[in-house]
DNA sequence: AATATACCCGACTAATTTTATCGGATATAA
DNA sequence: TTATATCCGATAAAATTAGTCGGGTATATT
């Protein structure tokens, strides 16, 4: 419960990774994946994935690779969720309203607070915050 | 990701449910299941685990059910969440180190960071600000 | 132009976690 | 005695998350 996925874990890291070297080198799948014993496959997809949201920019070719596109501090902690695994909330019911309970639920305005404070909370804090 | 279990959420559901009844009346599983429209089987289970960690108290035989045992103002959502669901965190490394990434990880303590802030949010609301 | 390296991407499988079911037990009010 | 209710371990089903595979495209280097 209320944990965050390996996929998002794996942006994080491979974010931080780039971080840290010179403006204009790239880092390889191959290099990340090894670096932090992390499926070559599974880190391949999700850098592809962040690539296609403009986090990072591909690099193609011998000698490419990865590097940072967005200014990490501008990307909250909301925003990169959504961006990485998609709509954030405490409940599907927040945005989806398949639930055999919708019509009968008695704690939904009170989760849907908690919710508000649990968003406003990762608002706060962005993808430099964590990769710096 | 992020997501409270049904678990959390029925406990909470029936939990509201016994809050706006009277003090020495007593709520059945089947009593509840059915207004709220959730599976007996699973609400039982979810009751007897309240009951065995002195949340609510069981009262055997014909009329019985169940009745809020503890100060539900006494219990922080952290406290409540570990009772009904174990361990709280982010990630599971912050209590298990069976993790391929823990000798590499270069975000464990950045994520720490956020765990905690997460933490003592929850900390700070209690389980009569859902229930009433 | 050929080659090797690296990204691209959909389909699929496996593992894990969450959710739900089943069967049979015990307690007690009426 | 009986009916109603909790108790509880074992198991099954469903959903989500994690990982694999195969074949593609782009490009630097030689």
């Amino acid at each position: 419960m209320l944990k965050l996925t390996r996929k998002v874990e794996y942006s994080l890291m491979a974010l931080r990774h780039m971080q840290g070297k010179s403006i204009n080198s790239v880092s390889s799948t191959r290099e990340i994946a090894n670096q932090y014993n992390i499926p070559v496959e599974i880190l391949a997809k999700t850098l592809q994935h962040m690539a296609k949201v403009n986090i990072i920019e591909a690099i193609n070719g011998p000698r490419g690779g990865y590097r940072i596109k967005a200014k990490l501090k501008n990307i909250n902690l909301v925003d990169f969720f959504e961006k990485v695994e998609g709509p954030l909330g405490l409940s599907d019911c927040f945005y989806d309203t398949n639930c055999m309970q919708i019509d009968h639920c008695n704690i939904r305005t009170p989760i849907q607070r908690i919710n508000n404070n649990m968003i406003n909370m990762f608002r706060n804090m962005n993808v430099q915050d964590i990769t710096n």
